[in-house]
DNA sequence: CAAGTCCTCAAGCGATTACTTGAAGTACCC
DNA sequence: GGGTACTTCAAGTAATCGCTTGAGGACTTG
C-alpha cells in the first residue's frame, strides 16, 4: 500500500472518533455514562435534551462505538463501550484546561477550591488513615456501579436529612461526578454549615477510576 | 452559578477541542506537527492539499489553542502548542484502535510487523546495551526538532546511498514518524536486502516522546 | 389484547463546514 | 521600488450536521 492510500484510508477512520466527540451534547452524554448505565430518557431529563435527541446522539455514539447498548426490559441502557473513552474524554478536557482561557475563566466562577478546601487525590490514602470520612453524593445507581473503595454513599438530595450518620468527630471527603460537578461543593457547604470539619476531593469518580486508584463495585462499601 | 448554566458554558469548550481534530484533514496536519515545526507550503505538498485548504485548516486548530504560529522571514512556522496535544492525538488513535474494526482492518494490510520484525519501546534500552543502532529514517530538519536519545539520522531517500555509514556486524534498529508511517519498515527492508539485521521500533517519534523517554534536540546524536 | 411506556426512525429546515478559486497582504531581495 | 515567494482572506457552492416533529416499533402491564 502506497503512503497517501494509507493515509487516505486511515486519518477517516481517527477523525470519525474525534467527530463523534465534537458536541458538547454528545461529551455530556460521555460524561454521564462516565458515571455509569443509563437509559435514554434518564440521559433526556438529566441534561434537557428532547429523548428523540438524545437517541440521535446516542446513534452517533454507538456508529464510532464509543458507547453499547443493552435492553433492560422497556427501556435501552447505554454504557461506555471501554474504560479507554473516559481516559480519552479526559485527555480532551485537560487540553481544554491548559488551552483554552474560557475555561479557565469558567473554572475562576466556581466556588472557592483553594482555600485548603480541596485536598488532592494523593492525600486521600492517608486521610483514610486518619479516619477521614469519603463521602459519595452521587445516586444510589451511581454509588453501585462504581465508586471509591471505602466511600459512603448519601445522595445530595438525601443529605439534609441524613446528617445524622456522619460522626461528627471526623473530618468528610466529598466527591462526586468530577472536577465540573458541583454537588461535592454543595454538599461541603451544606455539612460546614452544621459544623463539620470538610474538604472536597480534587476531581470526582471518573478522575479517580482512570487513574487505576482502589475501587469497589455494588451497593456496600 | 447553577448546575445547567455552568453545564452549558463549559460543554461547548470542551467540545471546541474536539471539533478542532473532527477531520481527518487536520488530524494528518497535527500528526505532522507532532514531528516538529514545519511552514504552510511544507505541510501543503506532504499533504497534497492546496495551499489555500491547508491555511484554512491552521487557522481551525489555532483558533482552538491546539497550534501556534510564528513568522521566521518570508514563511509561517507553525508548531504544537503543547505536548498534551501530541497525547491527547495519540489517545485518539488508541482509542480507534481498539474499537474500530476498520482501523484494525488496515493495521492488517501494513507489512509484516510480528514474525519478530518489530521491537517495542521497552527493549530498546537494552538492545542499545547490546550495541545495536537505532536508526532514524525521517528528514534531517524533523530529527533536529527531537529524537530518541542516540539515534544516527539517515533520512530514507538518502539511505540507498549511505548504507556504507552503517555498521554490518550490529543490529539496526529503524524508526520514523510513528506507528502508521511507512518510512521505517522501508528502510529495514532495503537493509535486510543488503543482508543487515534490521527490526523495526514499534511507534515512532511521538509514541516515544510522549511516553517521557529519553530525547535529544539539535542535530548531533 | 388494549393501553401505556420507552425508544428509534424519517423527513424537513436552518446553520455550519469543507473545498475551490481568485484577490489581497506581507516580507524578502535585488 | 518593483518583482517574487509565501500566506491569508473572501466569496461561492455542495455537503453535512443538529434539532424538531410526528409516525412507528418493541416491550410491559392491566
Amino acid at each position: 500500500m502506497a503512503h497517501r492510500e494509507l493515509k487516505d484510508r486511515i486519518y477517516p477512520q481517527f477523525a470519525r472518533i474525534a467527530q463523534a466527540l465534537a458536541s458538547d451534547k454528545r461529551l455530556e452524554l460521555v460524561d454521564l455514562l462516565a458515571q455509569g448505565p443509563r437509559h435514554v430518557d434518564a440521559l433526556a431529563q438529566e441534561t434537557g435534551m428532547s429523548v428523540a435527541n438524545v437517541s440521535q446522539h446516542l446513534q452517533v455514539l454507538r456508529a464510532a462505538n464509543l458507547v453499547e447498548a443493552e435492553r433492560r426490559g422497556n427501556m435501552t441502557f447505554y454504557h461506555l463501550s471501554d474504560p479507554a473513552v473516559v481516559q480519552l474524554w479526559l485527555a480532551l478536557r485537560g487540553v481544554a484546561e491548559s488551552r483554552l482561557a474560557e475555561v479557565k475563566e469558567i473554572a475562576r466562577s466556581l466556588p472557592d477550591r483553594d482555600n485548603g478546601n480541596v485536598v488532592s487525590r494523593d492525600e486521600v490514602k492517608e486521610l483514610l488513615k486518619a479516619k477521614a470520612v469519603l463521602l459519595d453524593v452521587r445516586t444510589r445507581q451511581e454509588f453501585d456501579a462504581g465508586h471509591l473503595r471505602g466511600a459512603v454513599n448519601i445522595p445530595i438530595d438525601e443529605l439534609p436529612e441524613r446528617l445524622g450518620e456522619l460522626p461528627r468527630d471526623r473530618q468528610v471527603i466529598t466527591y462526586c461526578r468530577g472536577e465540573y460537578c458541583l454537588f461535592a461543593d454543595e454538599a461541603a457547604e451544606l455539612l460546614r454549615a452544621h459544623g463539620f470539619d470538610v474538604v472536597r476531593l480534587k476531581g470526582g469518580w471518573p478522575e479517580w477510576q482512570s487513574e487505576g486508584r482502589p475501587v469497589k463495585i455494588g451497593s456496600r462499601r
